[in-house]
RNA sequence: GCGCCCGUAGCUCAGCUGGAUAGAGCACUCGCCUUCUAAGCGAGUGGUCGCAGGUUCGAAUCCUGCCGGGCGCGCCA
């Protein structure tokens, strides 16, 4: 157990041991009990608000409530003095031993420090990129596919059953006008002069490919035919070579999903239809007209028609929404309740990503949900917000024209995975952010992705250099030659745990990417204590007890930036260049 | 008109689901770095947490109403 878990847990005992002692009533809730470090470390190692907490359900007062834990927390063998501050903070200083044993504890469990069961082995679903499959992936999918991924590897790590999922938009309209427009770079691989790619159509280089794959296949037989004769055919191979591209995307970011889920093909399998007449039965389901919506340029051609509707108003949303079309044909959103409604079958918890400008069908579709599962699926929507691209300080112009809107792909080429991935966690996920190309590969403290791999591969360069000053074997490492700046370091480890934790329950992945700024910005800082003090370096000449020990608490750092930089997918060098 | 997100130091942002004297980086000021582990180091200045109420032992955090910015708002996805 780690530090905070024992502390906690004994805790917890020793409420326990009051109640039996009549000191306390039976029945408290101890939910809102914490262990946490105080903000000021001046206060000690770790403080409780138990007493606050629990007074007023207690009948008595925070501060008699407070010397009553204090006394029996006193006995803890690692706690080594307690006192009572403020409205009834209790504050406790660990003994030194206990932080010793938590660096061994670092450096046993390894890439496993950090690791809980708090999800109990439930299942959770993460959807996340879902990207329209008409063309490459652009820089607007980037965020949303790191968080998304991000995020399942944390729930992943905090003792879920993770799905990482990914929903084909493969049925609606867009992709009918993908396969013309795969059916127009047809007729050009067959020799014909198309001219322009017309207005509406999908104009990029990406669909040459696949017109001259058909050309080859099936000659001219599709020539001068009516498109009910081929749009299918042209369809599904453009969805698929769609998907080929944008599964390789993925892969460049170091991405791989676990399942693909068919729009069209929930649609077949007759799930919508199901999920529809399930709502319908619960009386959700009516045909009704909706008011013209108040947007700023009132539309023109609007005109009152009767359409299939959900009564999502009964769940929170601002009006009903419909699921099918005048023409009888289900809406994105008729597909989507079903989509979720089978998710929800599959899972214990969802969770979707997507971009903010999804905003305003997040209530619609979390009323579909809870009506289909009589609220009991737990249904998170995380909206990622945009991110500006910058190059030299200016916004790169992005345009629907081929060849001119920023690739994915061509970001990870030119500035690497692993900074992508980093930069786009140093932000929480709905605040607004900038990606500016020169920033993000700056070798230098304000670039917080250098900045902790150079911590690490600062550690690593360790290993290289004491083989010099001691060829020799080192001696087991002697902890109790730890000073306040080592035990410091140590507290900030025993940290990574709680981090998690806390971003796992929150579904916020950029705090590890803060948590680990935070470690490196403390591990240069003891660094930097050498500069002046040679005795006070990693690596202490004449002296190898030290100097093993030392190693021993760089390796333990190195340890938790490690398991916090596979969290975020992201690679620790063992050199900077 | 309505909904969602945001508003914290001059700038860019954190703030651990309600805790103690609100933090970091940049910028600015001062000192250090011609021999060491310096793609620099240390210290300092800087705040009515948009405004006004409310909830309670306690609010940047929760509620209500305003102000300002972004996104969105039928038969698209």
């Amino acid at each position: 157990m780690t530090i905070f878990a024992r502390i906690s847990a004994a805790l917890d005992g020793l409420l326990d041991d009051m109640v039996a002692a009549g000191e306390l009533p039976a029945g408290l809730n101890h939910a809102a009990v914490t262990v946490e470090p105080p903000r000021d470390p001046s206060h000690g190692d770790m403080a409780t608000n138990a007493a606050m907490v629990l007074a007023k359900p207690a009948g008595t007062n925070p501060r008699a409530l407070a010397e009553l834990i204090a006394t029996r927390l006193r006995g803890l063998p690692e706690v080594e003095s307690v006192d009572i501050a403020g409205p009834g903070f209790i504050n406790m200083r660990l003994d030194r031993s206990a932080w010793e044993a938590e660096l061994t504890l670092i450096n046993e469990r390894a890439g496993g420090y950090g690791r809980t069961d708090v999800g109990k082995g439930k299942r959770v679903n993460v959807e996340y990129v879902s990207a329209n499959p008409t063309g490459p992936m652009h820089m607007g999918h980037c965020r949303g596919a790191v968080v998304g991924d991000a995020l399942a590897s944390l729930l992943a790590f905090s003792g879920y059953e993770v799905t990482r999922e990914y929903y084909i938009n493969d049925a609606g309209s867009q992709v009918q006008t993908l396969g013309q427009s795969v059916h127009l770079r047809y007729r050009e691989a067959l020799g014909e002069d198309i001219g322009e790619i017309p207005e509406g159509y999908y104009p990029g280089d990406y669909l040459i490919p696949i017109g001259q794959a058909l050309a080859a296949e099936y000659g001219d037989k599709y020539v001068g035919v009516p498109d009910l004769v081929w749009l299918d055919l042209f369809r599904e191979r453009a969805v698929a070579a769609m998907m080929d591209m944008i599964r390789a995307d993925l892969a460049l970011l170091g991405i791989h999903h676990d399942l693909f889920s068919s729009e069209a093909e929930m649609q077949k399998s007759g799930k919508v239809d199901a999920a529809i007449q399930r709502l319908t039965d619960m009386g959700l389901i009516y045909e009704g007209t909706l008011e013209q919506p108040k947007g700023e340029p009132a539309d023109e051609d609007w005109a009152p028609v009767p359409m299939v509707l959900f009564r999502a108003s009964q769940f929170g949303d601002d009006s009903d929404r419909p699921v099918k079309r005048p023409n009888g044909l289900y809406t994105y959103f008729g597909n989507d309740l079903a989509y979720h409604a089978d998710k929800a079958s599959r899972a214990d918890e969802l969770i979707d990503i997507w971009g903010a400008d999804h905003a305003g069908t997040v209530k619609r579709i979390k009323a579909a949900v809870a009506a289909l599962t009589q609220g009991k699926a737990k249904f998170d929507v995380k909206l990622v917000q945009m991110v500006r691209l910058l190059r030299e300080g200016e916004p790169v112009k992005m345009s629907k024209r081929s060849g001119n809107f920023v690739t994915l792909a061509d970001v990870v080429e030119e500035v690497g995975k692993d900074v992508v991935r980093f930069t786009m966690l140093t932000r929480k996920a709905d605040a607004q952010m900038d990606f500016d190309f020169a920033k993000v590969v700056e070798a230098s403290k304000d670039n917080p992705v250098f900045y902790v791999q150079y911590a690490h591969a600062r550690i690593a360069s360790l290993g290289r250099r004491v083989k010099e000053a001691f060829p020799g074997e080192l001696p087991a490492a002697d902890l109790s030659r730890f000073g306040a700046e080592e035990l410091d370091l140590i507290k900030q480890m025993a940290n990574f745990p709680r981090v998690v934790e806390g971003a796992a329950n929150a579904h916020e992945p950029h705090r590890i990417a803060f948590y680990l700024y935070d470690l490196a910005a403390a591990f240069h800082g003891w660094w930097n204590l050498g500069n002046d003090q040679p005795e006070r370096r990693v690596i202490v000449a004449g002296d190898i007890g030290l100097t093993a020990s030392r190693l021993h608490l760089s390796a333990g750092i190195a340890q938790v930036i490690r398991n916090g930089l596979g969290l975020m997918g992201v690679a620790a060098l063992e050199e900077m260049n």
